[in-house]
DNA sequence: ATCACTAACTAACGTTTGTTAGTCTATAAA
DNA sequence: TTTATAGACTAACAAACGTTAGTTAGTGAT
């Protein structure tokens, strides 16, 4: 049992330094002799505790892809209105980002490098993902809470303004995730302009 | 002459095939007898006419770091409203982005593979645009025309909900340059919220 | 004390990488 | 007609790549 615990902890360790590695110098760019320096070990031996460069990625890309999917599901089932709905899959995006920028910021910039059919498999999860959002913005329209405006143009304008703040955070500027989360709803919910 | 002229077409061949290339499968994941295919010449031929992988990366980058900073500075003189010039600026991105997507993606996503100097020179820049478009929304707070929003929040949730234009669109949507720059604004500047 | 197993190591494999050297051919200038 | 240049080629280099093989030290169970 504790024997198990450690192979685990020590495949972590090498997925969680992938992700920090991957997230600076990106997949193509990063050695397994350079991730394996960061992890304390030989290259060679990392080959006991994961199969492939390859599977980090995929690990690292359909875990997080999984998370994504279980808090929609969530917010989905929700008695709450469809503005509450994306409010507080904004506030999810915001933390999930916070909590795992490393992780996140590979799922982002490097699924690219996924072989072929994994990335298929990466794509149909995303779709899904997508789809279903924009669901949520279709039937605001139709309640009423929501302007008429494009959804697809709505669905990538809210992703996308949620992906710079892996890029942006860091606990140093003294924005707590809430207020950082209700800062850009209301921006996305309420625009610019005065 | 002709022959300059020659020379400069087969060289902007080989950078227009490597920003598609680079944007399809990232710069570590492109090599250079990949590109040469492409190109429709060998690998080694094409030192005839570029000196690095690494030249091909940085004409990319900051050609087109420089046509966005012109561009900045052309708004900046104009005597418009600071939401004109932000508006300005989001159809500006839009167009740019529609109109050389490779390069832009490039830009977005491989910048991380310059060498060191190159990267600290192409950050300098970048820092240099935001912190000018930031003084945009700034003044415009100050002129009463936008609410008093955070302006990091409100600068980063603007530049990247531009950024996925480069990944969405596509000319079969029917939808247009005008059209989606319009839309996007909308949002921006006024928020779904009905 | 023996056995099985985990997890580290060194050494090396075969490929692929970016790049250079040297050569040949066509075209344009003298 | 000679000469120079551009731009393609083949061949090869040294380095780096992901990965495998084989070995060894330590640990826990029988």
């Amino acid at each position: 049992m504790p024997t198990l615990k450690v192979k685990l902890s020590k495949r972590e360790l090498i997925i969680s330094e992938a992700s920090k590695l991957f997230r600076e110098k990106g997949f193509g760019g990063s050695s397994m002799r350079d991730l394996a320096e960061k992890v304390g070990i030989e290259a060679a031996s990392m080959y006991n505790h994961i199969r492939s460069k390859d599977e980090i990625l995929e690990e690292i890309c359909f875990e997080m892809a999984h998370r994504y999917e279980a808090q929609l599901s969530e917010i989905e089932q929700q008695d709450i209105s469809y503005p509450e709905k994306i409010e507080a899959l904004i506030a999810f995006h915001v933390q999930l980002i916070i909590d795992n920028a490393n992780a996140v910021s590979v799922v982002n910039n490097d699924w690219k490098y996924l072989s072929k059919d994994k990335m298929i498999a990466f794509k149909a999860i995303r779709n899904d993902y997508e789809k279903r959002f924009a669901t949520l913005i279709s039937k605001g329209i139709e309640a009423g809470d929501f302007k008429k405006v494009n959804i697809s143009i709505a669905l990538f304008t809210i992703l996308s303004s949620l992906r710079w703040v892996e890029l942006w955070y860091k606990p140093t500027r003294g924005v707590t995730k809430e207020d950082l989360a209700k800062d850009i709803s209301a921006i996305l919910m309420n625009g610019v302009k005065a």
